[in-house]
RNA sequence: GGACGCAUAGCUCAGUUGGUUAGAGCGUUACAUUGACAUUGUAAAGGUCGGAGGUCCGAAUCCUCCUGCGUCCACCA
């Protein structure tokens, strides 16, 4: 960097910097891990491959607190000298987005998409896609991301597209995918299955109706399938129905006549509900279905594919079903067939998750993923089920926090196998042609005649691969397969089940390998009374407008700080705001220290400590970088960055700073530990960290080098790593590190102390006054003391004078003079209060240290501890009382 | 019905093997502010850690039960 010294404007300003340092980082070509410095020197791998947003439109508060967390991680690992590698991409969302588009085509158009047919809506799809996947790339780039989008990826594009195709055929030729009849959860208004787990189930009050089906009552909900219905089924147990014989058969009269109905004993019947028996729809539920299948029982179909009755519901054939329901419920009370209605009757409906109707079970001829059949693998058989459970089970992969490890087995236990093939047109085309018998699976076959199936693939299934499908795979020789397993997998733990088994599923399956090491999960962002955003409620916060109004930095730190994984996290402008003051003040620490020091600069080796605020603020710093890289390490961001606010503000800021107006001699110290503070808040706030590190004139601070500080490096203070017993009596001696943050402690109180006494008698802040303390050792400090506490002079206990306001610090008495301006009446009440206080607190201890019991059992480090804190209460209260007689 | 989570200051939340008189940010109050920063400084007020038991020398922390709120899974025909 040659750039010459550039302004430290009074305020930062985000919006007129942030496109030109991402635009500078860019250039830079770091993004890509094999352009990084000493690349080959890099030992570690470090990965992540970004859960890839729909592009369904723009990218939310969610997907920006996925990004914050993300970049924090990869800048974290960059620093860290490891190839760090984040690749970008986007998900075709294939039902969500096909939805959208129909929706929208549909209402400026008025025409579906059968009126436009598949090529021509496909086009269209596509573009809309591209359209959205701009818009998210460019949201990812204000936020920050140093994703590498050399290697950007989506799920739709031709080389995921041989990855699926790839994936499809190995596990058709295992035999874990077939083609087959079975109950599926089908969406008349989207014209499409739709897999278990994207289903919403609503709440629904509906009347519930008691029918008499021949000498039985049954309930029913849904008196519109009741057409085929001629198995009626108890539980074998219940006595009420002993007399009725499993394959018994019955003549009754029904909806449209009679019907001969036979008797099933099963227990999927529960004799706790309602009359504990039930008549069945094997084609329209997927229990009855289970029950069919168990005898041998016939299916009929009821309702179409577009929700109307079918032929067998004779007279109500072709009404749709609600008004069949209100017909059909007509006729059998005409016919003297309804016993009674429940009006008040609550059940749950199944919904479409991505825009779609509500669903109707139907028998579909689909293709699935077989998750329970055994399969051969290093010898031994198992399933993918076992696949899924081993990997968790095995630690090879851990969720954080790991309380959703159990949801994610329970998960698995209830997994039915996957319906995979969808009835939507945008998506991957199931692999699969057809000529007459013939079948080719995987690869388009050569030759005249050959069909292709019809149908596409489940978003999941091209997003299951992933981890591995962007980094080359199929190709197992790809260079960039070191990347994988990749490090960590950053989501919402709202698609653990959705997307995170499924992951785990391909990769254990196609690779044998695990497709990430860790799983980290974050939670939900919800406005400030704990809703869920939305546009009906109107509480969304736009990542986009929190940017150009606050900075990328501190919408960054608010999705971070005071976040824990798995917990959902409220968010607020005003906390957003407060991380732009925060922002700010980093920058003008930055700006203090430029204008102190002569400018900002690179210092190499750890300047020698002279003073004891400088010993104090190594030692803090040097404990501060140690925590950070552990909480970074493993994923404590929100730790991580409460730490560094702490110690930036208050301790560097507030304390050292101020100490540095009146200490001189600290520019190397001053630069030393700035520079180490803006890498160590690099990966959460990396726009102004630097825009302040161009003013160093030493390169990129996204490639500095994260801060180390051990025997080697501090081998100017050895204080820091040294003893820490030994007492402190002197200035200049060797100090233990223990001993000095007590020493600095003691006269923070000190001057503490004085402010308050300044503050409880109005003192005004800038009138200085005259101190007396009894301990001489703070004369060594007196310069800080009278800068810092606005005192005039600090005399020694034979100077004390009356008119003094008192007080006790760590064993030293305080005198401050107020000359005139002391309230005595308020002094002595303010002391009095305070002796309250402490004479409680000395009974507690006391009454602690005479039980027998804790003397005996507790550790003596604790009794020591505690006999020490009665000790300095009873000296307190001693001196107190003192001073306050002579008031008096 | 099954499982899980949360309950700590007015608000939002930390509190990692049980051990100072329980912390932070925001908000509130008082004073101040030409000097890095009003996107600021100094100081203060504010909590019997949801309730009841239990274990322990010692519990916000571990166990049991209860209450309230929330989430997920399964679903009853």
């Amino acid at each position: 960097m040659t750039d010459a010294k550039q302004e430290f404007e009074k305020a930062y300003e985000p919006q007129g910097v942030e496109d030109a340092i991402y635009q500078k980082w860019l250039d830079s070509g770091y993004f890509t891990p094999e352009n990084l410095p000493d690349f080959a020197e890099r030992k570690e791998v470090f990965s992540i491959a970004m859960p890839p947003p729909n592009v369904t439109g723009t990218l939310h508060i969610g997907h920006a607190t996925m990004l914050a967390i993300e970049d924090s991680m990869v800048r974290f690992a960059r620093l860290s000298g490891k190839k760090a590698l984040w690749i970008p991409g986007t998900d075709h969302a294939a039902i969500a987005t096909q939805s959208k588009v129909e929706k929208m085509i549909f209402e400026t158009e008025g025409k579906t998409r059968h009126d436009l047919g598949r090529s021509e809506f496909l086009r269209r799809v596509n573009e809309f896609a591209q359209n959205s996947h701009d818009t998210i790339v460019n949201q990812c780039k204000k936020m920050g991301s140093s994703l590498d989008w050399t290697r950007e990826a989506y799920t739709l594009d031709a080389e995921r597209n041989k990855a699926v195709n790839v994936a499809f055929k190995q596990m058709f030729e295992d035999g874990l995918i077939y083609r087959g009849d079975r109950i599926v959860n089908w969406d008349p208004l989207m014209q499409t299955t739709v897999s278990d787990d994207e289903l919403d189930r609503k709440e629904s009050k509906a009347p519930f109706y008691y029918l008499k089906y021949g000498p039985f009552v049954i309930g029913t909900a849904r008196p519109e399938t009741k057409f085929g219905d001629k198995y009626v089924v108890m539980h074998p147990a219940d006595e009420r129905y002993a007399a009725y014989e499993h394959g018994q058969q019955i003549e009754l009269e029904w909806i449209n006549g009679p019907i001969t109905a036979t008797v099933i004993k099963d227990e999927a019947a529960d004799p706790e509900f309602g009359t504990g028996v039930m008549t069945i729809t094997p084609w329209h539920d997927a229990v009855d279905f289970g029950i069919a299948e168990r005898h041998g029982l016939d299916k009929e179909q009821i309702i179409d594919d577009n929700g109307k009755l079918l032929a067998i519901a004779g007279e109500f054939a072709g009404q749709p079903i609600k008004i069949a329901r209100k017909n059909i419920i007509e006729k059998l009370a005409g016919k003297g067939l309804v016993d009674h209605i429940d009006e008040d009757y609550v059940h749950n409906i199944a919904l479409n998750s991505r825009g779609g109707g509500i669903i109707e079970p139907q028998i579909k001829k689909q293709w699935f993923v077989s998750v329970n059949k055994e399969f051969a693998r290093d010898g031994q058989t198992v399933t993918l089920k076992q696949l899924m459970q081993n990997a968790v089970r095995s630690r090879d992969v851990t969720i954080v926090p790991d309380r959703f490890e159990k949801t994610y087995f329970h998960w698995i236990d209830n997994l039915r196998d996957w319906n995979i093939s969808r009835q939507i047109w945008f998506g991957h085309r199931i692999p699969v042609w057809y000529k007459g018998e013939e079948q080719a699976v995987g690869e388009a076959p050569t030759g005249e005649g050959w069909e292709q199936d019809p149908d596409t693939l489940d978003t999941w299934f091209s997003s299951g691969l992933w981890t591995f499908s962007t980094l080359g795979w199929p190709n197992k020789e790809a260079p960039d397969m070191m990347y994988h397993p990749t490090t960590v997998l950053e989501t919402g733990y709202d698609i653990l089940f959705f997307w995170v088994a499924r992951m785990i599923l391909m990769s254990t399956y196609l690779l044998g390998e695990v497709p990430f090491k860790t799983v980290y999960l974050h939670g939900l962002v919800r406005d400030e009374q704990g809703r869920k955003m939305s546009k009906s409620l109107g509480n969304i916060i736009n990542p986009l407008d929190m940017i150009s109004k606050y900075g990328a930095d501190a919408t960054r730190l608010s999705l971070i700080i005071g976040g824990t994984p798995g917990n959902d996290t409220r968010l607020s402008e005003e906390k957003i705001a407060g991380f732009r003051n925060f922002t700010n003040k980093l920058w003008n620490i930055s700006r203090f220290v430029d204008m102190q020091t002569g400018g900002l600069r690179h210092v190499e080796a750890m300047p020698v400590a002279v003073t004891l605020a400088d010993k104090w603020i190594l030692g803090k710093f040097a404990s501060v970088v140690d925590k950070v890289t552990q909480y970074q390490a493993s994923y404590q961001l929100s730790l991580a960055g409460e730490l560094l606010r702490e110690f930036t503000w208050t301790d560097f800021a507030d304390w050292y700073l101020e100490i540095a107006k009146v200490e001189k001699g600290k520019d190397d110290m001053l630069n030393y530990i700035l520079e180490r503070l803006l890498i160590l808040w690099h990966p959460f706030m990396p726009f102004v960290t630097e825009e302040i590190y161009a003013r160093l004139n030493n390169g990129l601070i996204m490639v500095a080098q994260w801060p180390v500080i051990n025997e080697e490096t501090a081998s100017n203070n050895p204080f820091i790593f040294g003893g820490t017993e030994q007492d402190y009596n002197n200035r200049g001696e060797a100090l233990s590190a223990r001993s000095i943050q007590e020493e600095f402690t003691r006269l923070q109180e000190v001057i503490v102390a004085i402010r308050n006494i300044r503050a409880e008698n109005n003192v005004p802040p800038k009138q200085l006054v005259e101190i007396v303390v009894t301990d001489k050792a703070l004369f060594m400090y007196d310069d800080v003391i009278r800068a810092l506490a606005k005192v005039s002079n600090v005399g020694f206990d034979d100077d004390r004078v009356e008119q003094m306001a008192s007080t006790v610090v760590a064993g030293m008495e305080i005198y401050v003079s107020l000359e005139g301006l002391v309230d005595t009446a308020k002094e002595i009440s303010r002391i009095e209060n305070e002796l309250i206080g402490l004479r409680k607190y000395v009974e507690m201890q006391t009454t602690k240290l005479e039980n027998a019991d804790f003397v005996s059992r507790a550790p003596e480090k604790v009794i020591a501890l505690e006999r020490a804190k009665l000790a300095e209460a009873k000296d307190k209260v001693e001196k107190l009382t003192g001073q306050l007689a002579s008031m008096k």
